[in-house]
DNA sequence: CTTTTTCCCTGGACGC
DNA sequence: TGCGTCCAGGGAAAAA
């Protein structure tokens, strides 16, 4: 489940690929990808465009074209990109085909079909992110000073607002378990009952779970890997992620596991208060 | 406003 | 082996 660093990951794989490449041709085979957009449509109005940019916004990939236009990619839960020399007919995930002007193939995967492609215009996209994305959780916007106005009403549990997307964008449920862990905060805390102390701590912990993340190139539990078909070795370093039963890499006590904002949720009794 | 619930999808794990 | 059921989860949308 491709979260920030997965697709950081991805994105760094695609840019040297992608930079100042026209898309020559563009097919759409999954119509549910640019609901609800005609896919016809979309892929007609890709084809010629010239990518100037590749970047990414929480787990969003942004694709920035010569005319100022933005392709707008969200993998959701098994999104992914293939570099390829020909794309392959055969591959029942194949759910788009970009043929690139040096005759290469750009192929998006996607097994549970949730992954969206929206094209907006110059102006689009600033206003389209402004409603979804807090601050980037790794630059420098984001503080314990500026959380705690963010939560202080916020009664929800813990791990449900680290999972908001308006208050640390990129964030998905693997790196919020490990981040609370890093903390050493419980997940089922009240956000807002947090101290400023507390709440530097999970700034510490949500950067240190995503920076490990990204030096490991991601996790790969299933479906993920980056447009090289290369896996990450972030799951390796796993501190409660999957851990049930395991005794906690800090203190020993067995790791729990628990729902908290409809997710599945690890952590550690015996450290996390 | 915040919070919770439902839905979208598919494949893998598990019980019988 | 072959069913049926549950689970995984990001985010949109509706409901509370």
């Amino acid at each position: 489940m491709p979260e920030l660093p997965e697709v950081e990951t991805i994105r760094a794989g695609l840019e040297p690929h992608l930079i100042d490449r026209t898309f020559e041709r563009v097919e759409i085979v999954d119509p549910r990808l640019t609901r609800p957009h005609d896919p016809r449509e979309v892929a007609a109005e890709l084809e010629g465009e010239t990518v100037v940019a590749v970047e990414r916004r929480g787990k969003y990939l942004v694709l920035r074209f010569e005319t100022g236009r933005v392709l707008l990619i969200h993998l959701r839960m098994t999104g992914s990109f293939r570099l390829l020399r020909v794309a392959d007919d055969d591959d029942p995930y194949r759910r788009a085909v970009v043929r690139l002007d040096n005759g290469s193939d750009v192929v998006y995967r996607d097994v549970r079909r949730f992954g969206t492609w929206l094209l907006l215009e110059p102006d689009e996209l600033d206003p389209y992110l402004a409603t979804r994305l807090g601050e980037e959780p790794l630059g420098r916007a984001l503080t314990a000073r500026s959380l705690a106005d963010r939560l202080a009403r916020r009664r929800a549990p813990l791990k449900a607002v680290v999972l908001d997307q308006r208050v640390f964008a990129g964030v998905g449920n693997i790196y919020a378990d490990e981040a609370l862990w890093w903390a050493r905060l419980h997940p089922l805390r009240p956000a807002c009952e947090l101290t400023p102390e507390e709440l530097q701590n999970l700034v510490r912990g949500i950067r240190r779970s995503l920076r490990l993340g990204i030096a490991r190139q991601g996790a790969t539990l299933r479906d993920y890997s980056n447009a090289d078909g290369a896996a990450g070795g972030m799951q390796a370093e796993f501190r409660v992620y999957g851990r049930d039963g395991e005794p906690c890499f800090r203190c020993g006590h067995a790791i729990e596991k628990t729902r908290a904002g409809g997710r599945g949720t690890w952590y550690c009794p015996g450290c996390q208060n």
